[in-house]
RNA sequence: GGGCUCGUAGUCUAGUGGUUAUGACGCCGCCUUUACGAGGCGGAGAUCCCCGGUUCGAAUCCGGGCGAGCCCA
């Protein structure tokens, strides 16, 4: 029968109540609360989700079942350009042709529908979500307490309004976060362009010369001492700026003189803030110049560059033009070459130390992730620029009053609030003015997701914190954990988390990034389909956590036979117990297998345990599946086919024991990984849902040494008698009339009477045998180079020897033939051993010498 | 350019100082055996990336090199 795992699993997804995986805040058992991550809702749970839900709900199930009551929130983290794009792709509208309050509609909308596309594919997967516990940022519920954050950390002091330069994209016109920006390799031309006689400057930017507040050398250029100091003016602007010397200067670049501008790059930032220069901005936040750029006004940055350039050229400035490769910044929507423009923002104060000392008390798996984090965190230059110019955003709860300009930031009560809709409650507490104009800017959508830990421990009243567990891909280690541990220290002075799992990224199987234009993307719903979800899940399984994972059919085909092994495992246990109940006083009837395979069981769970604590999944998996299928499946059970088909009462109530003790065992411990495989399995055998069940227990009263190297020894030894058979093409029920064992231990020999079909007999003495010459063969490659052309006249009469002759060659090791000595070494022999007249099989085991009689 | 991770049969992989290097997939041979042929039994297949060092002993530790991936500049 085979086992077909759509039909299996979409029967239990209807049986299974939400209510099973409920979280309850009053329960008295040890809580365990996840603060999973909310997943953009793009329409499409892909197989990178999958790889993190997996070992997700690994965890909560096996903290369930280990008698936690375990939180695993799902939630949905809305805001943000990506579904503004859609948006305007869907309607074929930009955002600006329609009123805010609409383009957000259609965003919610859109958002609405996607989550519940990406609901489906995650319920199908079998995740023990909570789902009364599930959230969605753009809420009001959430997104209050996103303001509410904003309220208290400005009253703290924590958060600024500010000028400071800003990455500005020119297409999105809006400023992006650093993480937004992309590099990309990109041709382009290095001009070499005279100022005055002494400085060429080599730059890729010409059009940002009128911006130019500074040139600098580095002080150990020879070239270049006698400037540092002098004052030089700028070709188009007049403009006088100095002649800096700066370390950082490379002086194998370009002429080895290098333009400050404000600004080109955050090198020409770094050096704006050390040497205290004056601001140039000449470019606008659509990408293009302003009045300061003189001529070049109302030009685009691509079209001034080529008309300075002209301008240039015909000056006679230009000195030449290579072609070179470079990295260019990139918004990572669209990508469009990013500037630099200085701007008035909101910012969060950067507190590193605080955030690395909070960083370090979270336990981090694997540990060299905290690296990661630290020194993305050493070496940030500037403040986190939280306000952005977009629409699908959690409003920033700011007023300007029209009358004196004073900044009114919302009290508490009054969230949540869109300023550009509402008006404060209150007149200005400055001057009393009653016009106001709403912040249009709105908020990074980090500033909402930063505070799931917060949020789903029911901030601002904290029903319990820190949480235990955060899971998340190593990808986003510099944008939401570090943004979370910043937020959770800012408003509550705590660590999010007590520990932090980072799982990897998921590939191709051709070990490249999944993308469309590749062409190896798959999609969970393709696994499920052909495999089944307990199969994808096995294969998320076989990643080490924290490593990057490669997709692989093999694994998942691999994982589908060992279902279906475990499925036909249940089945012959199920004929097996039909009518048996467990009784612990069966125990008095154990025998060796029984014991050894029980001893080994308990070492194998005991070894789980210590795997699945660690999110060694991997580990956890492999060794169930190599004790069932190789231990308990070729091994227990072949042994004892025998007893329970044919034993006696107290024989069978052994095996049936035994069976039953790992059967269960086993099916609870695949549960956390294969939840329905186990369920299904579960149904068949035993009461209730194996999900409400608890894990298996050690026990060390069946752990016993002694009985493990008995079973050893039995288990060798059928499996020697059974090759033997094998060998000479006998069935494997093949009666053998009977067995001697000569052996170092004491073993019981039922199961092997049973498993071999034959009669045995232990002796306590090593019995007499004869070793009787049946015929012997020449090594040809030995006696061959010895005999040269007597080779073949030897052997032939060796061959017509009697018997007694061959037999005493073989004992004595050598014999004379027609004057030559022959050494028994270069022959092999046919033996026979005899026992007491009859001919035996001889076979070596670890620990005993075995004869058969067939 | 910097940081991190990694390099072991055809492929993926275990193995952080100790006999003959683990397992899976694939490959080859044999087998209807009362759960299972999506199974069972057996077999072939590895200069453990290269060079040097430490050590009685190195896939494992150290140094250098080469190569890959990820993140960052």
């Amino acid at each position: 029968m085979i086992y077909d795992p759509n039909k299996i699993e979409e029967k239990w997804l209807k049986v299974w109540k939400d209510e099973m995986y409920y979280f309850d805040w009053k329960s008295e058992k040890p809580h365990y609360i996840i603060d999973t991550p909310p997943p953009y809702p793009t329409g499409s749970f892909h197989l990178g989700h999958a790889l993190n839900w997996c070992i997700i709900d690994f965890i909560a199930r096996y903290r369930r079942m280990r008698g936690y009551s375990v939180m695993f929130p799902q939630g949905w983290d809305c805001h943000g350009l990506p579904t503004e794009v859609k948006v305007e792709e869907k309607y074929g509208i930009r955002k600006r042709d329609v009123s805010r309050e609409y383009f957000k509609e259609l965003c919610v909308k859109l958002t609405l529908e996607n989550i519940e596309k990406m609901r489906q594919t995650a319920r199908r997967l079998g995740f023990s979500i909570d789902w009364s516990k599930e959230y969605i940022t753009m809420d009001p519920e959430y997104y209050s307490k996103t303001q509410l954050s904003f309220v208290k950390m400005y009253k703290r002091g924590l958060i600024y309004k500010g000028h400071h330069p800003v990455i500005v994209c020119p297409r999105c016109e809006t400023t992006i976060a650093l993480a937004e920006i992309e590099y990309r390799e990109e041709k382009t031309k290095l001009n070499y362009i005279k100022f005055d006689d002494d400085i060429v400057i080599a730059t890729t930017r010409p059009e940002l010369i009128p911006a130019c507040v500074a040139l600098a050398v580095n002080p150990k250029d020879e070239r270049y001492k006698h400037l540092v100091g002098k004052s030089v003016k700028i070709p188009t602007t007049e403009y006088l700026a100095e002649v800096l010397a700066d370390d950082e200067v490379d002086p194998n670049f370009g002429t080895g003189i290098v333009m400050i501008c404000t600004f080109g790059d955050r090198q020409d930032v770094k050096w704006w803030k050390k040497y205290n220069l004056e601001l140039r901005c000449i470019v606008n936040n659509d990408g293009t110049l302003n009045e300061k750029a003189g001529k070049y006004v109302g030009l685009k940055i691509e079209d001034a560059r080529e008309k300075i350039i002209e301008d240039l050229a015909s000056e006679g400035r230009l000195i030449k033009q290579e072609e070179i490769e470079h990295n260019v910044g990139v918004c990572w929507r669209c990508k469009t070459p990013v500037e630099i423009i200085p701007a008035e923002q909101w910012f969060v104060k950067v507190e590193k130390e605080k955030i690395l000392e909070a960083a370090r008390k979270i336990k981090w798996v694997p540990d060299y992730m905290l690296k990661r984090l630290e020194d993305w965190v050493e070496s940030m230059e500037w403040d986190w620029v939280i306000s952005r110019q977009r629409i699908f955003a959690t409003p920033i709860p700011v007023w300007y009053c029209n009358k004196c300009g004073e900044t009114i930031v919302a009290k508490e009560e009054w969230l949540p609030v869109d300023p550009t809709k509402e008006d404060p409650p209150e007149p200005c507490p400055k001057c009393g003015g009653m016009e106001f104009k709403g912040e249009e800017d709105v908020l990074d959508t980090w500033m909402d997701s930063s505070i799931t830990p917060l949020f789903i421990c029911g901030w601002p009243k904290l029903k319990e914190y820190p949480t235990h567990l955060r899971p998340q891909g190593h990808d986003i280690i510099r944008t939401w954990a570090f943004y979370t541990i910043l937020r959770s220290i800012a408003l509550e002075n705590e660590i999010p988390w007590y520990e932090i799992v980072i799982n990897g990224m998921v590939f191709g199987e051709d070990g490249r990034k999944m993308s469309k234009s590749l062409g190896n993307v798959i999609m969970p719903e393709e696994i499920v389909e052909k495999y089944g979800a307990d199969a994808l899940r096995m294969w998320a399984a076989s990643g080490v956590v924290g490593e990057d994972l490669i997709f692989s059919w093999k694994e998942v085909v691999a994982a589908s036979r060992f279902i279906q092994k475990f499925w036909n495992l249940t089945r012959f246990v199920e004929i097996h117990l039909k009518d048996y109940e467990v009784s612990e006083s069966d125990e008095k009837f154990l025998r060796d297998s029984d014991r050894w395979i029980l001893s080994k069981f308990n070492r194998t769970l005991a070894e789980t345990l210590d795997h699945m604590e660690n999110y060694r999944f991997y580990e956890a998996l492999k060794a169930i599946r190599t004790f069932t299928w190789y231990e308990f499946a070729d091994n227990y059970i072949e042994l004892v086919k025998n007893r329970l088909y044919a034993g006696s009462e107290e024989e069978k109530r052994a095996a049936r024991f035994t069976l039953s003790y790992i059967h269960n065992s086993l099916t609870r411990m695949l549960a956390p990984i294969a939840p329905f495989l186990a369920e299904e399995c579960w149904s068949k055998l035993y009461n209730g849902s194996v999900h409400l069940q608890s894990y298996p227990k050690f026990e060390e009263r069946f752990v016993d040494e002694r009985y493990e190297e008995k079973g050893e020894e039995i288990k060798e030894i059928v499996a020697a008698v059974r090759k033997l058979k094998h060998d000479r093409g006998l069935p494997l029920n093949y009666p053998i009339k009977k067995i001697i064992i000569f052996s170092k231990i004491k073993i019981d020999t039922r199961d092997i009477e049973g498993a071999t079909n034959s009669k045995v007999e232990v002796v306590e003495e090593m019995p007499k045998i004869r070793r009787v010459v049946k015929a012997v063969k020449p090594k040809f490659s030995i006696i061959g180079p010895i005999f040269k052309d007597k080779t073949k006249f030897l052997v032939e009469t060796l061959n017509n020897l009697e018997k007694k002759y061959l037999q005493e060659f073989f004992d004595k090791g050598k014999i004379e033939i027609h004057g030559f000595e022959l050494k028994a070494e270069w022959f092999e022999f046919e033996i026979e051993t005899i026992i007491e007249e009859r001919p035996v099989e001889v076979i070596k085991t670890g620990k005993s010498i075995v004869f058969v009689e067939l």
